[in-house]
DNA sequence: CCGAGTGTTCGACAGTCATCTTACATTGCT
DNA sequence: AGCAATGTAAGATGACTGTCGAACACTCGG
């Protein structure tokens, strides 16, 4: 039964920060990398909740990528949710907007990147 | 005759980069940073041309300020001129704005910092 | 011409960060 | 139970960066 049963062995679920308790400077530097550009702009045209971590091309491997989704957790950027073996990601959009006002739209303008 | 005339000792021109030339990720990096933060703030909250690179009371000294002069105008969002011994600085709100809108406006509101 | 004030450059140093490899944990399928 | 797939954690490494101290260059005033 695969029920969504507590018990004994879970995963540590992912830790978020909300967009409000987040500082400017960890927003800023989480956006000044060209690797999570490149992923909040995936995600950004998806779907919510379709992307897994994997499903992302950038060109580093497990390891960064998931250094990555935790920088931009701890940014307000992304949220997670485990579903099976695979985390579920989702663009915090409004949320992260309401607190930096235009400054997700700039990152993910398809302006130039290097 | 103090003219303007040229010939032997010019001291270098600084370097400025228009803000239309600057990459996204140039502009967060220069902003993704405490003292650069200050020096802009402090720059916004006084006329133009009114303040020489010593003026600011940032923790750092002359070295790393200079240092950090250079990355502000490399993001195009200070822009230099020589008077006498002094290097006047102005920040280039308009420019800047047209390039990367709201993104000043954000580093500029006295949020937080730390 | 000398000296004070101002700013840049250079070398060194420490700290941070992005990355990799390896090892481990969890989930689901067979 | 075994196994492949997914993601995280830990340690190592190389690169970048912010800082300082010292040396140098330029400007202006005595």
């Amino acid at each position: 039964m695969p029920e969504q049963a507590e018990g004994g062995g879970h995963r540590p679920a992912p830790v978020h920060t909300h967009p409000d308790h987040v500082p400017l400077l960890t927003a800023l530097s989480a956006l000044a990398d060209p690797v999570r550009i490149r992923l909040i702009r995936d995600l950004a045209t998806h779907p919510d909740w379709t992307l897994s971590c994997s499903n992302f091309d950038v060109p580093v491997g497990r390891a960064a990528k998931s250094h990555h989704f935790s920088v931009l957790r701890d940014a307000g950027l992304v949220e997670q949710r485990d579903q099976g073996p695979k985390r579920l990601n989702r663009l915090r959009r409004e949320e992260f907007d309401a607190r930096f006002p235009g400054l997700l739209d700039l990152a993910l303008r398809a302006d130039d990147i290097d």
